[in-house]
DNA sequence: TTCTAATGTCGCAAACATACGTCATTAATT
DNA sequence: AATTAATGACGTATGTTTGCGACATTAGAA
């Protein structure tokens, strides 16, 4: 992961010869957030008080088989489920996923808070 | 931004022409963070004691002009700042844009938090 | 003023994302 | 068994992102 280490501001320096795992999963998320239709259809599924079977673009300005790909990105990523149930699909925000999702980014907010009196 | 309302579990539902505002800007800052790059490199600038001169790419599995374009895209959605100093730049993180970053993020994912007991 | 070093810009090729019409699959209904 | 309706998969056109070498620009040094 890492490969020869340099010196820089007198500190040890290390050079990525690959992203970091966390990196990359971080990326992963991100951009399964980078499409307003699936923030949108994230924020749908949080508001509606029930898991939603039915077409979503009834409710967003695309049509249903480009909303069907967003689902399906949504889901690869482990941010929804959609269960079968019989002829229709229930739509429902992955708990487990939303969880990873906050989690990940918590940190990573946490990592980047800019430093207070920094010598630029 | 709201066109015909509908009826759907006896309560009205919005159908949206566009995309609102809100999800627009989220979805570009999280096209800002989908590449590992650019979250390494946000880490890379907070982990860095003074705002940083000098060639980056050292430090990422990248050439200097693609770690540039990298740069140039966290610049534009104002999540870094880059002061030009002489002939060197200092890249430092943008606490305003990381502020609104945070900010955006942690409204959204309030209004994500999977309903309890959800009838499924 | 010429040279050098730090950095940005251009332009291309390859990969990936987006949007959507059409087709395939499958569950219930008749 | 045939029909219908909900949904996903496929194919494809068009646009966007990525990575990078080569070139341009600029500040300071010699």
């Amino acid at each position: 992961m890492f490969a020869t280490l340099e010196i820089r501001n007198g500190e040890l320096m290390k050079k990525l010869e690959l992203f970091e795992e966390k990196q990359q999963e971080l990326a992963s998320l991100a951009k399964a957030l980078s499409h307003p239709a699936r923030i949108a259809i994230l924020q749908f599924l949080a508001a509606t008080p029930t898991c939603i079977s039915g077409d979503i673009s009834d409710y967003l300005p695309l049509s249903r088989t480009t909303v069907s790909q967003h689902l399906k990105e949504l889901k690869s990523i482990g941010l929804i489920q959609g269960d079968v149930e019989g002829l229709k699909v229930k739509y429902c925000l992955n708990k487990a996923g939303i969880e990873k999702l906050k989690n990940g980014f918590g940190e990573l907010f946490e990592e980047i808070t800019p430093i207070e009196n920094k010598t630029c």
